[in-house]
DNA sequence: GAGCACTGC
């Protein structure tokens, strides 16, 4: 009976037979918490039953070949009253758990009525794959080619017709067209999925389509239809903000999945993930799969060495230890997929890539050490930081779920209920911490106005003044109070890059040298294009000398790439030279996509060819505002050690050359530099830059540079 | 002399 694990099952038992309002079911208990104590294994952690889990107040929905798989979808048994509602209302959130079919059914069923008349219907998806797939997956389910009747339009791929009915497309390129027209007249239905997620895409679209909503009303143009589709959340606020719409619950299809907490607080999450895959390991049959969630590369790495240790000694099945996470090269990726001979347990050690974005079969068990590495950014001196902080009540109930995919899983929680009670219930949305420039820029763009545009959750104020400031410095806006986009500033909004970067394009021409511009901004705008495993870090440091430019790493980059665009076994190149073939072909794929607007902007494609100077002055003049200046002290030489890389930014700041970086070693270092971006680790490190003269910032920018010195 | 989570146009 004194069980070091209590049991809570974390299924619903409630049934209903018919959907309902949640305001007609305020007062309900709904969701009972099944409660057993069985012992499931000894244990070393202690692990106890949580004090009043959150209930959530909801009703749930009940409801071969695929039309028969359609027909067993929960959503499709309901379909009926379903559309009653679609019809009789404007607008509506639709709460669906995975598995209801809500995405592929929804809008197959408003086409199925015709009830989109003339026009098309959209379903917004945070992801390109997401948005492929589930296009794919519908026109087989309609027997019709994918791009005729049901298509899909993400970066680089528009695959709809002047047909297509049915178009799925990330919220991004939804985005994109209501620049060109805000009241995105081409669709009478607009469908906004995974609203939960709440990208900044997301967050601004549910502001566009509210007021092209209204102003479609009020020209009498054909009214626009809205549904957002979400998870499981907190609806009050949604429901609020549009104009108290009804919400209708929709029962998912997944499987129970039982949730254990640690009993004591564990000082050391990554030695109790270690250990609680171990006493697993011990007790559960082979084919258990477990998924572990951490927070980054060097940590899984370091993990996962820790378990190859361990197991040879440990009892249990043999195991196969799979990492996984977006900088993986995707050939290395397969291995999470391929399923483990009879008798092998696989062990996932997973970043947050697997949350949400991957779904990987057979997880019985999710070990969840309940933390992110999340990037956050300082408004005043523009720094941005990475830290490991603990997640949000709802990352946590999405990481458990991953376990019940296939059958019923546990989850085993590696933190205290009273500290999961703690938790915030929501992660903070991508538009309260980012950067807003791009954002603020686009708004603009629309023809919004940046004051009153209707947002769920405002950024601080100060986030959206520092925004404006630096788009009127960059002359994309005439003013930082009213603001109205200027002739530059329309073009700039054309591009698909930082506003900063696509000044840089603009002004290329000047500089005779769009050729290298739109190679480096291509290279800027995409990952990470160096790969650096861990335990061949020297190799890989002594094959990238080659591409080195002692005039920083912008030259080095572009190094890269130029050769990366000879190379003809580009695969194999990138292997020998320890460079990310993927982010690489996408830098590309950007690099096609800006130039094919340069020449719609009949823009004059030249290079500066060896004058590098010219391609620096050049990025200048998008990035002035990343200047930094070496200290005096440092300069003399008599500062100690330490003093090398000793420099301040315009706002004073103090920032320090990264060591990685082409220009570290450079003896005497540069008097001024020009940084990409300022990363707050233990120190303040400035990331990718180049030398250039200090008198380059009068000639580029005068009236920025007569400002900074008189406030230095 | 350090170390980048995840998306998207």
């Amino acid at each position: 009976m004194d069980s070091k694990y209590a049991v809570f099952g974390q299924t619903s038992e409630v049934k209903a037979n018919n959907f309902k309002r949640k305001k007609q079911l305020v007062n309900m208990p709904v969701k009972k918490i099944k409660l057993s104590n069985d012992t499931i294994i000894k244990s070393e952690l202690k692990y106890q039953k949580p004090q009043g889990t959150k209930d959530s107040n909801f009703i749930k929905i009940n409801g071969g070949d695929l039309f028969e798989e359609r027909r067993k979808l929960p959503v499709y048994m309901v379909k009926g009253r379903l559309m009653e509602e679609i019809i009789n209302n404007n607008t509506m959130i639709l709460i669906g758990e995975t598995g209801s079919g809500k995405t592929t059914q929804i809008p197959q069923l408003i086409h199925e009525q015709h009830l989109e008349g003339t026009c098309t219907i959209a379903i917004t998806q945070p992801r390109r794959v997401a948005a492929i797939t589930v296009a794919m997956r519908v026109a087989a389910e309609t027997n019709s080619e994918i791009g005729t009747i049901v298509g899909y339009s993400v970066r680089f791929e528009d695959v709809t017709s002047p047909i297509t009915k049915v178009k799925y497309l990330t919220d991004g390129m939804l985005l994109r067209e209501a620049i060109i027209d805000p009241l995105l007249k081409k669709y009478s239905f607009i469908i906004l999925d995974e609203a939960h997620e709440r990208t900044i895409s997301t967050d601004v679209l549910f502001g566009i389509v509210k007021l092209a909503q209204k102003e479609r009303h009020q020209k009498k143009l054909h009214p626009l239809k809205i549904i957002i589709m979400s998870a499981t959340m907190d609806v009050d606020a949604f429901s609020k903000y549009f104009e108290n719409c009804p919400v209708i619950y929709l029962e998912g299809r997944t499987h129970p999945v039982t949730i254990y907490h640690s009993k004591l607080k564990q000082e050391d999450y990554q030695y109790a993930a270690v250990c609680t895959i171990f006493q697993l390991h011990a007790t559960t049959p082979a084919n258990h799969d477990f998924l572990v969630f951490l927070t980054g590369q060097e940590e899984i790495e370091s993990v996962m060495h820790n378990i190859k240790q361990i197991s040879k000694e440990a009892k249990g099945p043999p195991m196969r230890v799979c990492p996984l996470y977006a900088g993986l090269p995707p050939a290395k990726q397969l291995q999470v997929w391929r399923e483990p001979p009879a008798g092998v347990r696989k062990v996932v050690l997973a970043t947050n890539i697997a949350e949400a974005s991957l779904t990987i079969p057979r997880i019985k068990c999710v070990i969840d050490t309940g933390v992110v590495k999340q990037r956050t950014w300082c408004t005043s001196t523009g720094a941005e930081r990475l830290s490991v902080r603990a997640c949000a009540q709802a990352a946590c109930w999405q990481r458990a779920g991953r376990a019940g995919r296939t059958a019923p899983g546990a989850a085993y929680r590696l933190y205290t209920a009273q500290q999961f009670n703690e938790r915030p219930a929501h992660t903070t949305p991508e538009i309260v911490r980012c950067p807003l420039a791009p954002t603020m820029l686009l708004l603009i763009a629309a023809g919004m106005e940046p004051s009153t545009f209707p947002l769920i959750d405002a950024p601080p104020q100060d986030a959206i003044q520092a925004s404006l400031v630096l788009l009127k410095e960059l002359g994309a806006i005439d003013s930082d109070v009213t603001p109205k986009l200027t002739v530059l500033g329309k073009k700039m909004s054309a591009f698909p890059v930082d506003p900063k970067y696509s000044k840089v394009l603009l002004s290329a021409p000047e500089y005779g040298c769009l050729e290298e511009a739109l190679s480096l901004v291509a290279v800027l705008s995409s990952e990470n294009i160096f790969h650096t495993p861990m335990h061949k870090r020297e190799e890989a440091v002594k094959v990238k000398q080659k591409f080195l430019s002692p005039l920083g790493d912008h030259i080095t980059l572009l190094n890269v790439f130029n050769a990366y665009s000879k190379a003809p076994l580009k695969k194999q190149w990138c292997k020998e030279n320890y460079l990310n073939n993927k982010n690489l072909s996408h830098a590309c794929d950007i690099r096609r996509q800006l130039l094919s607007i340069c020449q719609r902007f009949n823009m004059t494609i030249s290079s500066c060819g060896s004058a590098t100077d010219q391609l620096l002055k050049c990025l200048l003049s998008g990035l002035y505002t990343n200047c930094a200046w070496l200290r005096v002290a440092a300069a003399s030489g008599g500062a100690g050690p330490g003093a090398m890389g000793r420099y301040a930014t315009a706002s004073g700041a103090p920032a320090a050359l990264h060591p990685a970086g082409a220009l570290h070693a450079l003896r005497p270092p540069p008097p001024a530099v020009l940084y990409t971006e300022l990363l707050h680790t233990r120190r303040s490190y400035m990331v990718t830059v180049s030398a250039i003269q200090p008198q380059w910032l009068q000639q580029v920018a005068p009236e920025y540079a007569r400002r900074c010195r008189a406030n230095r």
